[in-house]
DNA sequence: ATTCTGTTTATAAACAATCAG
DNA sequence: ATCTGATTGTTTATAAACAGA
C-alpha cells in the first residue's frame, strides 16, 4: 500500500514518504512495518484533475509535474486547490520599482527595476556605454546606487530626478516629491507624508499630537494610526493594511517587522530577547497561543539580519540588549516610517549607501515635533547635518526596507 | 483518540497536529473525520522515559520538556532518541576562535570571541576603556574590526599581533604566520599553507604542478588533494573532511560551499544557473537522485547570500552569470583557499573590512603559480597592489568564511 | 544538568518576472 | 499577440544542529 505524501515546490511528480508505522500500530492494533504508507496532499478533486491531465496528450493539457507551476495555474484560474507540505500565510502583495535613469546629454537610458528593500533586480543598460552623470538636489548629489554603476539622472538638467512610477495600470509616470512631517521620539524619527502642500513651497503644517500618557502602544492602538491623518495631514491613500482580530488571527507583518515594531516602541530603543517576546505577546495575542517555535523564529530573525544589532549586556550575568542598527527604515502602517538616528555617523551603522539603497533627499521643508515636547520648523541643513536621507520607496509609497 | 505527532525545538511538552483524516478515511475505510489523529515523534523508549521522569519531583531528574535541552541529553548520554520532525544532517563541527587583544601602554585587554564566519560573537571589554592602537604589520596597519571598536592589538610592541588560538585541550597558545604557496587561476589565487619553512624567512618554496589538461575537476579529485601536500609543501593537518562515497552519500558541504565550488572551478569564475546545477550533479551523484527540492535550496542560496552577485545577461533572452563577489574567500579542503582576485578595488566588493573581518598580511613571501604557466617569487608590495590579504581564519586552520 | 541565548544551515513555500513553445 | 508551463530570482517561515553562558 503506498499513497503519495509530498511534493516539494520544484517538482510534482515525485513524492517523499513518511514513515506511518507507528500511527498504523496503534491505529489498527497490527504490526505490518511493511506497508510503505503516504498520501497525497493533492486534494481528491486535485488528483482527479491531475489524473486526467497526465493521461490526456501533452499538447492538449497542462502537465502540472512542476509544482511552481501548478501553483501558479493554481493562482491563475483559481480553480485547482494544490495543497502545500506547509502551509504559510498568503504574502503581503510585493511590488517593484522601475526607475528610469537618463542623460539627455550622453544620449543614455536605463530603466532599473528594484525590489521592495532596495535589490536591484535587473537592467536593461548597454554595456557600452555607462550612466554616470548625478543630480544635484537641495541636499546635494544623489547617491550612486548600491550595486550599481548606473545613477539616478536627472531627465532635463534641472534638480528633479526622473524617477517614474509604475501605477496599477501599468502606466509609467514621474514621481512627485512631497513634504514630510516629522516627530522625534525613541531614538529617532517617527515621519509621515503630507500631500496637501505638494505645490506649496512654504506651507509646512503643524502635527497636532493629543496622544495620552503612559505606555507606547501607538503601534497597535487604532486611534493613533487615525491621528497620523488627523488635523492637516491628508492621508495619501488608506492603509491597506487593517489589523485583524488580534485575539485569534496571524498579525499580517512578518517576523523581522514585529521585532522592528518591538524596537521602537521604547523610550530607549533597546530591548532584550525575553522582553521582545513579551512585547509581540502583549501586542499580538496570537502568539500567546501560537504553535511553539516562534521564539525560535524570533531568535533566528535577530540573528540573522544585520539591522539587529546585539549590544553586550550592562554586566556579566545580566541578558544582552537588541537595538536596531542606526539609519535602519521602518516601514510602518499607513505610509509611515520610523528611521532610527544615526547618532554616530556612518561609522557604526554602515556607508549611507548601504542603509538607502535608493535614497534621496526630500524636497521638501519638515515641522518636527522634538522629544522634548517642543516644535521646529527644520531647514534641510538640519536635516542634512542628521544624515536624514528619505527614500524613493517612500515616496513611492510602498516601502519595505531591508529586513 | 489522540496521538502527539509534531514538537518544535523550544517545547516538548505540547504538540503539532496532522490531519490525518483522508489516509484514515483510505486505510480504514470509515469516514470518522472527528477522530483527532496524531503521533508522537518520540520513539516508545522515549515516551517511557519522558513519562516516567515527568512523573518524578523537579529536583532529581530533568523534565525534557525543552527540545533543545531534550536534544544536548541525548547527545550527552546517547540513551535517548528524540526525533526531530525533519531529520536533517549533522552539522560540521563548529569553532570558535578566540582573540586576545591587548595594549600594554595603555594596560587594557580584552578577549574576543568569533564565529568561524567571521562574526563577534562576544568580548569582556570594560566599557571604561576602549582598545584603540593598532599593529603596523609589513602590509601597513591591522583593519578595525567590523562591528567592533576593538582592535587587534600588539602584545609587546613588535609587529606580531597576539592572536591566541584555543587548542582542542582548551589551552590558548599564539597563533603563527607561516608562509604561503599561491596559484593565480580561475579568475583568482588558490593558496595553500607551507609550514615546513616557518622560521625561515628565505625559505620560498615552489609549487610543483603535474595536472593534466582538460576539465578542472580539482575540487573533486582526490589525487589532486594529495598533490597538494607533495613537493615541499607539509600538510599541516590530516583533511579532517573525508570525501564520501560520492555515489550514495551527501557530499559534507553546505550548498553555499557547493556553489562556491563551481564557480571557481570555471576559469572564467562565473557560470550559469543551470551549470551550477549540472556542475554540482556531475561532481557529487548524490543530487542526480537527491530528493527534489535541492534546486529550489541553490536558488535561495545564491538570491540570499551577498557572497553570490548576478551579472546580467550579455543579450536578451540568453541567461544571467552568477559569480563570487571580488575578495570572496573560499575555503577549501586541507586548509587551502580560493581568494577571488578584487579587480576592481573596493568599488563594487564591499568595503576590505567587510570582506575580510579579521584580517591580517601575511608576514610570508609567495611564490604565484601565474595564470600564463610561469612562476614568479612575489614581494609583499606586489600582494600589497592586489589587496591581497591574509585571514586570521586561515592561520588558525579553521575557517569558513561568510556564506 | 538544564534552560536560555545566539549562530548558522536546510527545507518548503509564496510569488514575481521572464522565457519558450 | 496571447496563453501556458518552465525557469529564474527574491524573500519569508519553520525546523534543526549545536555552541556557550
Ligand atoms: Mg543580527
Ligand atoms: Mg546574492
Amino acid at each position: 500500500m503506498a499513497l503519495d505524501l509530498q511534493c516539494s515546490q520544484d517538482l510534482y511528480g515525485e513524492v517523499g514518504r513518511i514513515d506511518l508505522s507507528h500511527a498504523i500500530e496503534t491505529l489498527l492494533g497490527n504490526d505490518d512495518k511493511e506497508n510503505d504508507l503516504s498520501m497525497h496532499l493533492l486534494t481528491s478533486s486535485t488528483v482527479s484533475s491531475r489524473h486526467s491531465l497526465e493521461s490526456s496528450s501533452c499538447n492538449e493539457t497542462p502537465h502540472l509535474l512542476d509544482k511552481t507551476a501548478a501553483r501558479q495555474h493554481c493562482r491563475r484560474l483559481e480553480n485547482i486547490d494544490t495543497t502545500p507540505i506547509k502551509k504559510q500565510e498568503p504574502r503581503r502583495h510585493l511590488n517593484s520599482v522601475n526607475i528610469l535613469c537618463r542623460s539627455k546629454k550622453r544620449k543614455l537610458e536605463d530603466k532599473v527595476r528594484f525590489s521592495e528593500s532596495g535589490k536591484k533586480l535587473s537592467s536593461n543598460g548597454s554595456k557600452s556605454g555607462r550612466l554616470t552623470a548625478s543630480v544635484a538636489s537641495r541636499f546635494g548629489p544623489l547617491q550612486t546606487l548600491h550595486d550599481s554603476n548606473v545613477q539616478i539622472i536627472d531627465s532635463d538638467g534641472s534638480t528633479n530626478a526622473a524617477i517614474m512610477v509604475k501605477d496599477s495600470s501599468g502606466k509609467l509616470h514621474p514621481a512627485e516629491f512631497v513634504p514630510v512631517m516629522v516627530e522625534e521620539r525613541n531614538g529617532g524619527f517617527f515621519m509621515s507624508q503630507n500631500n496637501s502642500s505638494l505645490n506649496n513651497d512654504k506651507d509646512v503644517l503643524n502635527y497636532q499630537e493629543n496622544r495620552g500618557t503612559g505606555q507606547d502602544d501607538s503601534l497597535t492602538n487604532i486611534t493613533w494610526l487615525k491621528r497620523m491623518s488627523a488635523p492637516g495631514v491628508d492621508s495619501v491613500e488608506p492603509c491597506q493594511i487593517q489589523f485583524p482580530d488580534p485575539e485569534c488571527e496571524r498579525p499580517p507583518y512578518s517576523y523581522s517587522a514585529l521585532i522592528q515594531f518591538a524596537l521602537i516602541s521604547t523610550p530607549i530603543g533597546k530591548m532584550t530577547l525575553k522582553e521582545i517576546y513579551e512585547w509581540i505577546q502583549s501586542k499580538f495575542p496570537f502568539f500567546k497561543t501560537a504553535k511553539l517555535g516562534w521564539k525560535n523564529s524570533i531568535r533566528h530573525n535577530l540573528s540573522l539580519h544585520k539591522i539587529f544589532i546585539r549590544e553586550p549586556p550592562d554586566g556579566p550575568g545580566k541578558p544582552a540588549f537588541w537595538t536596531l542598527r542606526p539609519g535602519t527604515v521602518v516601514r510602518l502602517p499607513e505610509n509611515r516610517l520610523f528611521v532610527m538616528e544615526n547618532k554616530h555617523g556612518s561609522k557604526n551603522g554602515g556607508s549611507a549607501a548601504e542603509n538607502f539603497p535608493l535614497q534621496h533627499s526630500m524636497d521638501a521643508k519638515a515641522c518636527i515635533k522634538q522629544a522634548d515636547g517642543t516644535t521646529q520648523v527644520v531647514s534641510e541643513k538640519i536635516l542634512q547635518g542628521r544624515q536624514f536621507l528619505f527614500t524613493a520607496h517612500y515616496i513611492l509609497g510602498n516601502p519595505v526596507f531591508d529586513n
